[in-house]
RNA sequence: GGGCGCUUAGCUCAGUUGGUUAGAGCAUCUCGUUUACACCGAGAGGGUCGGGGGUUCGAGUCCCUCAGCGCCCACCA
């Protein structure tokens, strides 16, 4: 059947519909017709309210997991909702070219499979390369968005690195370095060896592994009597004395001392048992250090402050004894090494001191010229010998065996080395303050709320912000400069740039530049400019600029996404209607890289904050608690979902699981290409390119397959059981439409008075009626898992198991058929628009089998359904199908009547088709509520209602069931079915069930307090349970001494 | 070291402001092809709500504490 086209109704038959949803040729044929008829296009229109988001840009280097997966549902049904609301609604995607990951991942193939550097190719041969690999990625990510069926207006897909972006990006740059908010900075970064580039702190990662803490002397120059002739010094860093400027000590050793004794007696009054020896112990060996190290480290201080000097081992340099706090007299030997250059806190120290910097390493790790002999060695090696040599002059003391938490780069994973280099760095001052008071104030606001904290913390130290990377795959600086100038020579360039800049720039000014003085007292000058020029950019290199080599943090270029992706700095229409956007849906990892960013630098570009609310998901996990990550191997590929569940069941099952508070766990499989048997997703095979199946032997490939051979197996697909739920949802939906179509031939539709209807079809607008409400409610405040359990209780509990199952006999009924006909396809039309966010190519494939044989639907009035329920208006709530409670009470108490009719049944093994006699003793006012019921009791029950009320009676071959909280007692008539043993057996468990009630309520209410404090109602309801129990206890009594008698 | 979560059935998770007998899906067991659906239907079994203490008439829910797991930030010469 062909879905989009407008035929005449037909009458449909049973064939014509499959009783399963065939996702796999219906989804590809409706992303088509959505994208013929334009519904994912969003454009100004002053007439409607926009409504926008724009997507977190997934990374190039690699394809998407699960936990894209569940970002990207998450926004497509928050789109999909407001767009049937009425908004105008704009999705706009896209990519980030993310610099450093990108390069890594290309660069270390290039090694792997031709055994190539970067350098063997150039930089433009490499970053030709790296658009490649964008490219085919670009394209997988995109392919699977869509597959996943992601509304996003896909013409207006950005790229960081495309010509609009990159044209934002240098405008940022100009204004920030005209304001002298981006400025040049040596700084100690922390450096990859590996990749040969700084990376941010946020790429880095620690891991403890072995090694040790070397302990030094260092002779003390010119040593006078009763000083010492040594110092002692400690490190796990041998081969960084090369780089010593100075020996620290604290300027106040006793003071110091005492204030750490104070601060542990202070935690020694309210410490925990067991940490109190591990104080005392602390406090013991305080006071060994004063007695022995204390006068040293005051001689110390003092010969510091006399400018004394210790002399450097192996290099014989001669550098100063200084006083710093950093220092600190209740570790080691009181003394440390300082080391500027390759150290954080060495380097905080020597600029406190005014001391040297001396860089020993090259950019690839290995030592420099100011290492003396060392130099070329590597840093492991230049360690061995550093230490040989040390202990050869016997100035090599105690070793200790020790865990260090070594930095590591999470691009190359080897170890980092802090180094101090020549770095770009935005000043955050007012910038962070900007993006505090944006959410302080609530201008933006975060849910879950306790990830405020986070953002504001992080912003509140107002770390200046490093973005220059020694890379060549980003935005390159776009800043020449001309460095060891003399003051004239410094002079005459102005000169020149400003002639270049009146030449150039009438109107916008589009060029600027910048003298310093560097800290060898030379002129350096930069010069940036605003946009690409080609003709501009070579008259600046003519008269002696070079281009700075780095390209600019990825952060930076992600941090415009928002205003970027909308043609800022141009004021267009776009940029003018649907920014600042609506909502940001993100993960918890990038809150501050990267959503508080954004915040300081749109509110900088635009005045405006870049969206009104934040939304946090929760991970998705592995089956072993870790986080799905490219790095680790444990990703799934949602295409693996699609294949085998279908594009709604991975979208309904990741949104049924996306709950406020708790990351999803998701255990995976492999699944057996050859013999279909699942394998367990263990960390030993997760990131292998081929595996052997344990069950029938045969090799399989995985996403993770490169070569040739591993390509050319069969692919095992990496599933997981948890979307079978959604997928069997899916499903169900799709034959309670199958049942609808097959009832709908002879659709004729009548106009409904909702006062004269019966009661089942009031009850099911009540229901709808509901849950539209809730189900708005859920997704406007991010509840997804809220919203979609709603629909799934509803859709199955409620609209098939009963509204189906009743609508049953009416359509037989000739009378009934054409009202019920109506309500029905209303009912249906309902909910699939609800659904349709959450699940929207069944409820788009069902929708065009429902407009064939139902074009127009409605209860007042009859309106033409259009052609798709994703530009369908979202169902508002009726106030006449709302509040009616004593429709919801029938229905709730018919469902337990049900409920207790089937139990017997079942416990007595009583055929479906064997009617049976039930008579039901309860109260009047129950019988008012349920006699309307009877009928549909009889229906769906196969039961047989001789007696209701008061007055009716048990049967002489009774088994009854009892409801308490009702005031219901059911008794069914078991003359041909009884299996007395097993009726005994039952009534005989469930009377101890109501003994020990019985007790739990005795006890209860004879407890004073409870009867004299808890409010009345509560006391009331506990007395008249008790009461209903005890009547329940005589009537099982009695039903046991019945049956016994039957034995 | 600081911060934020989490711990409920065999598994994966819900559980609104404290209030009848703590729920769902999967798995298990029994029964059933009944005119949409076996990716289905009916039913059953399965829980000391991580441990301990407290507040309260009443705690899965609030407070304290201990233990375990996860994440974020800082830091370790």
């Amino acid at each position: 059947m062909t879905a989009m086209t407008n035929q005449p109704a037909e009458p449909i038959e049973d064939s014509d519909i499959p009783t399963r949803f065939d996702h796999a040729t219906a989804a590809p044929r409706i992303t088509q017709a959505w994208l013929d008829a334009g519904c994912n296009r969003a454009q100004v229109d002053p007439s409607r309210k926009p409504f926008t988001i724009c997507i977190p840009p997934p990374n190039v280097t690699g394809a998407l997991h699960l936990g894209h997966g569940l970002n990207n549902t998450l926004q497509d049904v928050l789109v999909r909702t407001r767009r049937m609301q009425g908004f105008e609604a704009l999705w706009m995607p896209g990519t980030d070219h993310a610099g450093i990951a990108t390069q890594a991942v290309v660069e270390r193939r290039l090694k792997e499979q031709e055994n190539k550097t970067r350098h063997d190719l150039g930089r433009d041969t490499l970053v030709a390369r790296i658009w490649k690999w964008k490219d085919q990625y670009e394209t997988r990510i995109l392919g699977q968005l869509k597959r996943m069926g992601c509304s996003c207006d896909w013409d207006r897909t950005r790229f960081t690195l495309d010509d609009q972006c990159a044209a934002a990006v240098r405008a940022t740059f100009y204004d920030l370095f005209s304001q002298r908010l981006i400025y040049r900075g040596k700084r100690l970064v922390n450096w990859d060896t590996f990749l040969q580039t700084a990376v941010s702190d946020d790429e880095v990662f620690n891991e403890t592994t072995q090694g040790h803490f070397w302990h030094f002397y260092y002779q003390v120059i010119g040593p006078k009597r009763g000083e010492p002739a040594m110092v002692e010094i400690a490190t796990t860093r041998p081969e960084t004395m090369l780089g010593d400027t100075a020996v620290a000590v604290h300027p106040d050793p006793a003071a110091a001392l005492d204030a750490v004794e104070k601060e542990l007696r202070l935690k020694l009054v309210d410490a925990a048992e067991k940490d109190l020896a591990a104080i005392n112990g602390q406090l013991a060996d305080l006071e060994i250090r004063r007695r022995t190290m204390l006068p040293t480290l005051i001689m110390l201080a003092d010969m510091a402050r006399d400018h004394r000097q210790v002399m450097l081992p192996l290099l014989d340099r001669a550098i100063p004894l200084v006083v710093d706090p950093w220092a600190k007299p209740e570790l080691g030997s009181g003394c440390v090494k300082i080391t500027p250059a390759h150290d954080p806190n060495d380097y905080e120290v020597g600029k406190r001191c005014g001391l040297p910097m001396i860089n020993v390493l090259r950019t690839d790790g290995t030592l420099n010229q100011e290492a003396g002999v060392y130099q070329g060695l590597t840093i492991k090696a230049a360690r061995e010998r550093v230490v040989a040599d040390l202990d050869a002059l016997g100035q090599l003391g105690e070793v200790e065996d020790r865990e260090i938490e070594l930095p590591h780069s999470d691009r190359s994973k080897t170890p980092i080395e802090p180094f101090l280099a020549d770095q770009w760095f935005v000043k955050m001052d007012s910038l962070a303050q900007s993006a505090i008071d944006a959410v302080s104030s609530e201008a933006v606001k975060i849910f879950p709320t306790r990830y405020r904290k986070g953002y504001l913390d992080w912003l509140g130290e107002k770390r200046d912000w490093p973005v220059s990377r020694q890379l060549w795959w980003g935005h390159q600086i776009p800043i020449w400069t001309s460095e060891k100038l003399t003051a004239s020579d410094a002079k005459s360039l102005a000169a020149k740039i400003a002639a270049l800049q009146s030449a150039y720039s009438a109107g916008e000014s589009s060029l600027t530049h910048q003298t310093e003085v560097d800290e060898d007292g030379d002129n350096r000058l930069f010069v940036c400019l605003r946009a690409e020029n080609a003709k501009l950019q070579a008259a600046v290199e003519a008269i002696g600029l070079v281009r700075d080599p780095d390209v600019l943090d990825t952060w930076f270029s992600s941090a415009l996404w928002p205003h970027s992706t909308l043609g800022w700095p141009e004021k267009t229409a776009e940029l003018d209607y649907f920014y600042p956007t609506s909502t940001l849906i993100t993960s918890r990892d990038i809150i501050t890289l990267w959503v508080a960013r954004m915040v300081l630098m749109g509110i900088n570009n635009t005045g405006k904050v870049p969206f009104s609310e934040v939304f946090i998901h929760p991970k998705i996990l592995d089956g072993l608690g870790e986080t799905m990550s490219k790095s680790k191997g444990n990703g799934v590929d949602p295409i693996d979902i699609i294949d085998k569940f279908g594009p709604d069941a991975l979208r309904f099952g990741l949104a049924w699981l996306a709950t406020e508070t708790q990351d999803v766990r998701m255990p995976v499989q492999y699944e057996c290409p050859h013999c279909e048997k699942l394998i367990d997703q263990t960390k030993k095979n997760r990131s292998l390119p081929r595996i052997d199946c344990p069950h029938c032997s045969q090799p399989f490939s995985t996403q993770w397959a490169e070569s040739e051979a591993d390509k050319s197996l069969h692919r095992g697909a990496v599933v997981s059981e948890r979307f079978e739920t959604a997928r069997n949802f899916v499903n169900k939906l799709w034959n309670a439409a199958r049942f609808t179509l097959l009832n709908l031939d002879d659709y004729q539709p009548i106009k409904i008075d909702r006062a004269a209807l019966p009661l089942e079809d009031r009850w099911l607008l009540t229901r709808l009626a509901t849950v539209t409400a809730e189900v708005t409610d859920a997704i406007d405040h991010y509840r997804y898992a809220e919203a979609a359990r709603s629909l799934y209780d509803f859709a199955w509990d409620e609209f098939c198991s009963l509204y189906v199952e009743m609508a049953k006999s009416r359509f037989s009924d000739p009378a009934q058929r054409a009202a019920t006909q109506t309500i029905i396809a209303h009912g249906l039309d309902t909910l699939l628009r609800l659904l349709h966010p959450i699940m929207p190519f069944v409820t788009e494939d069902i929708w065009a089998h429902l407009g064939k044989v139902a074009p127009t639907r409605g209860l007042d009035k009859q309106i033409e359904a259009g052609p798709f329920v994703m530009r369908a208006p979202w169902p508002t709530v009726d106030v006449r199908d709302t509040g009616d409670k004593t429709i919801e009470k029938q229905f709730a108490v018919f469902r337990e009547v049900l409920g207790a009719v089937r139990q017997i049944r079942s416990s007595q093994n009583v055929p479906p088709r064997e009617s049976v006699p039930v008579s039901l003793v309860c109260d009047a006012a129950t019988v008012v509520l349920l006699t309307p019921m009877i009928p549909l009791l009889e229906s769906i029950a196969t039961a047989n209602v001789v007696a209701l009320g008061p007055q009716a009676t048990a049967f002489a071959t009774d088994v009854p069931l009892s409801l308490p909280s009702l005031g219901i007692d059911v008794h069914v008539d078991m003359d041909r079915f009884i299996d007395v043993q097993a009726e005994l057996v039952r009534l005989e468990r469930l009377l101890g069930q109501i003994i020990k009630q019985i007790t739990v309520k005795e006890q209860k209410l004879s407890n004073e307090s409870f009867v004299s404090r808890a409010p009345e109602q509560v006391v009331a309801t506990e007395r008249q349970s008790l009461q209903d129990l005890k009547a329940q206890r005589q009537s099982v009594t009695d039903d046991i001494k019945k049956m016994q008698n039957r034995k």
